[in-house]
DNA sequence: ATCCCGAGGG
DNA sequence: CCCTCTGGAT
């Protein structure tokens, strides 16, 4: 497909899944962008459902950046374990919330280079921050369903997160970067599922080059 | 057996 | 580029 082609099938994309999920939005529980924050951390390789299960207990039992860098090893991993990756997320945690402490005032920062210096923070989850947490519209958050839909749709044939972002940023206009990010989520997670995609209930169906395979 | 809103290290 | 980290759900 040429480039035309292939920017009129994205907006054609877009328009019909705006209509589908129209209240698309993160459904990580969260009050704060530390909340945020940490949530998305815990999130990697996790169901958000799964995550918003430990984060009433995690934000209760540690209320501030100071707090969590000052937890207990032994007790925040006993908090987070039901996630998976346990001890990677606990040091992620308790690093994130010492790098606020100390550059950041405890506070959460809120452009892309600086949150991807803090430990545990990668460009996914600093996507996740700045549109969820800051309303900005700086990059596309490409998870596992936003880097499988982008492949099945033709937009890309790279697997690294970051060349897919890459792909799919100069598609879709700006404003809305964030909002694209959790219409294709949702439609992962509701129809376009990695293990058998539900092609015959899928709104996308006549124009998706994958349909049926 | 495979996947879930990844990141860090080699 | 690869590998490792981990429990829970299907």
């Amino acid at each position: 497909m040429g480039a035309a082609a292939l920017f009129s099938h994205a907006a054609e994309i877009e328009r019909r899944l705006l209509v589908e999920y129209p209240d698309a939005h993160c459904e990580l529980d969260f009050a704060t962008p530390l909340q945020l924050l940490e949530a998305t951390i815990l999130s990697a390789q996790c169901t958000d459902k799964r995550v918003n299960m430990v984060t009433p207990e995690l934000f209760k039992r540690y209320p501030s950046a100071a707090a969590l860098a000052d937890a207990n090893m032994d007790e925040l991993e006993t908090v987070i374990r039901s996630t998976g990756f346990y001890r990677n997320k606990a040091k992620s945690l308790v690093g994130m919330a010492q790098a606020l402490v100390d550059d950041h005032g405890g506070e959460v920062p809120r452009t892309m280079a600086e949150l991807i210096k803090l430990p545990g923070v990668g460009r996914k989850t600093a996507n996740v921050i700045l549109g969820n947490a800051f309303g900005l519209n700086e990059g596309i958050v490409v998870d596992t369903h936003v880097a499988r839909l982008a492949t099945r749709f033709g937009f890309t044939d790279e697997t690294d997160p970051v060349k897919v972002e890459k792909a799919l940023l100069p598609l879709f206009p700006k404003d809305s970067w964030t909002k694209f990010s959790h219409l294709l989520i949702w439609h992962g997670r509701r129809t376009c599922d990695a293990r058998k995609p539900r092609c015959e209930g899928c709104s996308l169906r006549d124009i998706c080059p994958s349909a049926d395979v």
